[in-house]
DNA sequence: TCTCTTATTGAAAATGATTCCCATTATCAA
DNA sequence: TTGATAATGGGAATCATTTTCAATAAGAGA
């Protein structure tokens, strides 16, 4: 391993740079947020964890980049009911990507695997033969389940 | 057709009852609202349709009739990126039933039904295996494409 | 390395959908 | 008909997200 440029020498600056876009502290300090965790974050939460690092960024971009990012496709805005959007890192229609059963009464969210390997053959098909017919340029896809957990059935 | 009890005598206040609720007024408006169209409706679309009728009908109880239905699973409630909800009658797994691709630009939602029985298919048995496993009960989902149409795709 | 263009930023104010509060009213089982 | 209580509505309160705008910083080109 000699020579390297260290495992994070990564290709966001790249595309950023790519789509005409720079590539800044702030937005940095959100990506590498966003990849270190496994958790679904807000806006809040995200800015939050920024802070402490960098506690000059504001609020306004942190919202501002993640609108950026799930338009660029990059990262995933989840709607979980609760009233604020979530976020995630797309990491690729591979291992990890899951989906998400929703508890509409305590806002507990389980990650299910179960159909997955199903599911994106579906989502591959659908969004190739969507995007030609519809001349659409898809970019994110919810697929999510609401219902009630077991704790909220019982004391329902 | 002698004796008949009106196409709409339907089992709606039933299925209120059923549950332990009371069938009012402006449920019942708010129920024929949403039986009455096809588009995607916001919750002041709602209250200035029934307002029509009964103007002294609420905004927050429509916002509350809402909650409700969508808990029974009797509407459906989207997540167009707007900024507000918009909501569906269900019209049970068959037929008018359809998806969305949704604009994350110009907020523009075409509904497809493409794939509708591949999906149903798989929503079935996804919901079945799925409530088993987590003990869930679901009663409600969403599958969605976001991205940009052919118009937005241009002038971006 | 320096400069200039302009994308980006941050603070505060504004926005706007949704929820809360609570006194009043209406539903419906008995 | 009546009583218990579910449901209502108006206005205030909440709170996530956007907007505004002057100041700052990225990075292409000299």
């Amino acid at each position: 391993m000699v020579g390297r440029r260290g495992p994070m020498s990564s290709g966001w600056p790249g595309k950023f740079r790519g789509c005409g876009y720079r590539m800044t502290v702030p937005r940095q300090a959100i990506i590498e947020v966003l990849q270190k965790t496994k958790k679904h974050l807000s806006a809040e939460d995200i800015y939050m964890e920024v802070h402490k690092i960098f506690p000059q960024v504001g609020l306004t971009t942190v919202y501002r980049t993640l609108e950026l990012l799930t338009d660029m496709g990059m990262i995933y805005k989840f709607d979980f009911r609760e009233g604020r959007a979530r976020y995630e890192m797309v990491e690729g229609l591979k291992k990890e990507h899951h989906h998400h059963l929703v508890c509409t009464k305590c806002k507990r969210v389980i990650n299910y695997t179960e159909f997955i390997d199903e599911e994106i053959d579906f989502l591959k098909r659908a969004e190739k033969e969507l995007s030609k017919k519809y001349n659409f340029e898809i970019n994110d896809h919810i697929i999510q389940f609401y219902g009630l957990c077991d704790k909220c059935r019982v004391s329902k």
